[in-house]
DNA sequence: TGAAGGCGTTCTATTACATCA
DNA sequence: AATGATGTAATAGAACGCCTT
């Protein structure tokens, strides 16, 4: 399902700007940023963790990134202690899909030209083309070493224009999640670095993020659109109580006196309603007398400025 | 100082694949 | 087994900001 944002927020003048919700939020984390009812679903700020605490999860623990830390990730508990066995990422528990996302790293071709599809110096279908290259020699050697849990067949073939779906692991997304709560976007050194813990090319890494705050957004364009069905419903409820409330009026002008005609109808001239301005309530004022539009409003009695 | 171009990054829309009911 | 729905990794292209010339 697509969920197309309505484009009514400014005028109803609510404080909700779908359009750049999540746009630019990080480059304008500082300045004037408008934001709307927010889901819990975005890094709005810089990391809390920095000061406060948060709450770490069964396997993601404080400190956890490369970025904060010396210490890198892998020599934790569940991390590949780098000989690539099966307590690696993603190892056996992972149910399906290849283990693709565990292969080790071997060479230093990955983060040095490939972390960015802009690297200096290739045009971009060149970068495209190695990754491709690079990606099948990495699919050929998880060939080698686990087998699809599906039908397999095209492993072998590298599969011409086919584009295998690499599957992460829990704790991969575990460690992604738990970085996107830090950081919604990443600079290159952070990206490198969680690329280095979870095994991962940082193009991989990047994807993620990007996939991550579009889902994010989407989340709360859902979220805001429910806000906004809810505020025009409210405004349709008051628009029709003070259309009510204008009609009485108007019949209480068009009455003699203080006869209430039920003639709603009726041409009022502005110049004669007058509005109790600490009660905003509207009163009529003719030569003879003021008349309320609702009974209970006698503090109006003597002038309709005196409240 | 402003314009132009290159580069890096992000966003949006879309595709393609994997899984599930 | 086939199929549609769903989730998501990956791609393409546009837009933007920054930097250099």
């Amino acid at each position: 399902m697509r969920l197309m944002a309505p484009d009514c927020g400014a005028s109803l003048g609510l404080n909700v700007d779908i359009g750049k919700i999540v746009q630019r939020g990080h480059e304008n984390s500082g300045s004037g940023r408008r934001l709307p009812v927010q889901l819990d679903l975005l890094p709005l700020g810089p990391s809390h963790s920095a000061s406060g605490t948060p709450e770490p999860s069964s396997l993601i623990t404080k400190n956890m990134f490369s970025w904060q830390q010396q210490q890198p990730f892998r020599n934790g508990s569940w991390t590949n202690s780098g000989s690539g066995a099966s307590q690696s990422l993603g190892g056996a528990s992972s149910p399906r899909g290849i283990d693709m996302n565990q292969l080790p790293l071997t060479t230093e071709f990955d983060d040095a030209v490939l972390s960015s599809p802009s690297s200096i110096g290739m045009m971009k279908r060149e970068r495209e083309k190695m990754h491709e290259s690079f990606d099948l020699e990495r699919e050929r050697g998880a060939c080698d070493l686990s087998s699809r849990g599906g039908g397999g067949s095209d492993d072998e073939d590298g599969g011409a224009g086919s584009r295998k779906k690499l599957r992460l692991s829990k704790e991969q997304s575990a460690l992604l999640e738990e970085s996107f709560k830090h950081h919604s976007t990443l600079n290159p050194k952070q990206k490198n670095a969680l690329a280095k813990q979870l095994n991962l090319r940082p193009r991989q890494v990047e994807v993620w993020f990007q996939n991550r705050r579009a889902r994010t957004k989407l989340k709360q364009t859902e979220v805001d659109c429910e806000l906004l069905k809810r505020c025009c419903e409210t405004l349709t409820i008051e628009n029709r109580r003070l259309l009510k409330e204008l009609q009485e009026l108007r019949a209480i002008k068009a009455a003699p006196s203080r006869v209430i005609a039920h003639d709603f109808y009726s041409p009022l001239p502005a110049a004669t309603l007058t509005m109790c301005p600490s009660c905003e309530r509207v009163a009529t004022v003719d030569n003879r007398s003021i008349t309320f539009s609702k009974p209970g409003y006698s503090h109006l009695s003597q002038a309709p400025t005196a409240c």
